[in-house]
DNA sequence: GAACCGACCGATACGGTGTAAAGTACGATA
DNA sequence: TATCGTACTTTACACCGTATCGGTCGGTTC
């Protein structure tokens, strides 16, 4: 029995009036997604449902559907606000390679300190005041410089770092951290991987545990990232 | 009331004895990884529950488990499945830019036989058998060619291809079938777009509007990918 | 041949999700 | 002051992954 129906069980006459709610002050969809990115900072995307976004800031589920009219959108919010972040870092200055680099930089700091961040970005288009200013000031930054003087190839620079740097930190994101530590992590998959070595069926990779040398994370993403980046520059000579 | 207590409301005696079952012939991973991946090619990754794919083999959800011991193993499968029909394409062959061109795309033309494929790339790393050998396979098409003597050069190599690849098929899908298809999607986006323009806050945008010839998605992604190997090139010189 | 036992299967149940629908109370307006 | 719209809440639904547990069966042992 419920405490409404319990309630219900006492006649009208003696049944005492509803508290006077305590005019919940209104919300905003700046506070919504605060309280979401900080879900989601604390305890990953998997913790932003719309009930504990709500209940963190007393308000049920139905409420937050004034602001919002599905869950797909707090994420788009979510993504846009990250991007609102990157942006406060300030102008893009320096040459087209420059403006790149940083852009790239940016969003992996980004994705540093908001880990769900990576998972909501290849979703759909995203198309918030932010991503748009964030865009408009990466074509801006490249924009007339010698070998970019049609927007094609601008399209093309940009789209392809994006690409690379989307996937690279997906990449970096999924070697670590992955709920278990990368300590626990390892030491479930490194004497399994050792079995499939000591098959004899994969000399590479038996190579790789044996001579390489595995630079940090930013190592390797800076290298993939200039890689690119040479490679763009190879294309405007032509 | 449950069809069992409607039954048990009766009593023993007059109650049927439960129809002896049909011998369930024996499931088999190989089984419930084609029944999920059919339900996933059909009606999307969010289509494919244990109960779904339990129901295709007419069985149900619990029976899965003794099988997989979650659902994100069964994943994990669906991944590694994806990897085996890729590796049937046959070696690879050529020199090492043919190779990680064909590995680029290979895997392309997996994510569009299976869009929810790339939805799953990022993920936890993958170490299923199929994966082991594909990244075989790559590490050695380049192995040994000339500026690919350390085992750190090929993983470069390799690592930032595959970051490219992960990213432009995300990009790509993000702009492809979102549920509701392009025309839906430009119908809703473009007046939006058009209206943020005409604020004159985004004059790149406005050139991409008016002036990008938009190439398609095929000649996009491989003109992203030459730029990336044209980088990986230049670096050899070095 | 009978009795046991272990593996496996299925039903049930729990705690969670997003959100549709209906109910309810309050502020502004007529 | 009465009414109405609007915002909020409650309730409910359909679904999810999976823990638990009772029952059924096949194989093994006395």
């Amino acid at each position: 029995m419920s405490d409404r129906e319990k309630l219900e069980a006492r006649l009208v006459w003696e049944r005492p009036e509803p508290a006077s709610r305590p005019a919940p002050e209104p919300l905003s969809r700046e506070q919504i997604v605060r309280a979401a990115i900080a879900l989601a900072d604390a305890d990953g995307l998997a913790a932003v449902s719309l009930r504990k976004v709500g209940a963190s800031l007393d308000a049920g589920p139905m409420r937050l559907y004034g602001y919002l009219s599905s869950k797909e959108e707090l994420l788009e919010l979510m993504v846009d606000a990250v991007y609102g972040e990157m942006a406060s870092e300030g102008p893009l200055t320096g040459d087209w390679r420059r403006a790149l680099s940083a852009m790239a930089q940016r969003t992996r700091r980004a994705a540093k300190r908001h880990a769900w961040f990576i998972d909501l970005l290849g979703g759909r288009p995203h198309l918030g005041p932010h991503v748009l200013a964030h865009v408009e000031a990466t074509f801006a930054a490249l924009s007339g410089a010698p070998g970019f003087e049609h927007i094609d190839s601008v399209m093309l620079a940009v789209g392809t770092v994006d690409a690379y740097v989307l996937g690279a930190l997906r990449n970096e994101a999924s070697k670590l951290e992955r709920g278990m530590n990368q300590a626990e992590w390892e030491a479930v998959s490194g004497p399994y991987i050792q079995r499939m070595i000591s098959t004899g069926r994969f000399p590479m990779l038996a190579q790789v545990v044996r001579d390489a040398t595995h630079p940090s994370a930013d190592v390797v993403f800076e290298r993939g990232l200039d890689c690119v980046l040479d490679g763009i520059a190879a294309r405007l000579g032509r």
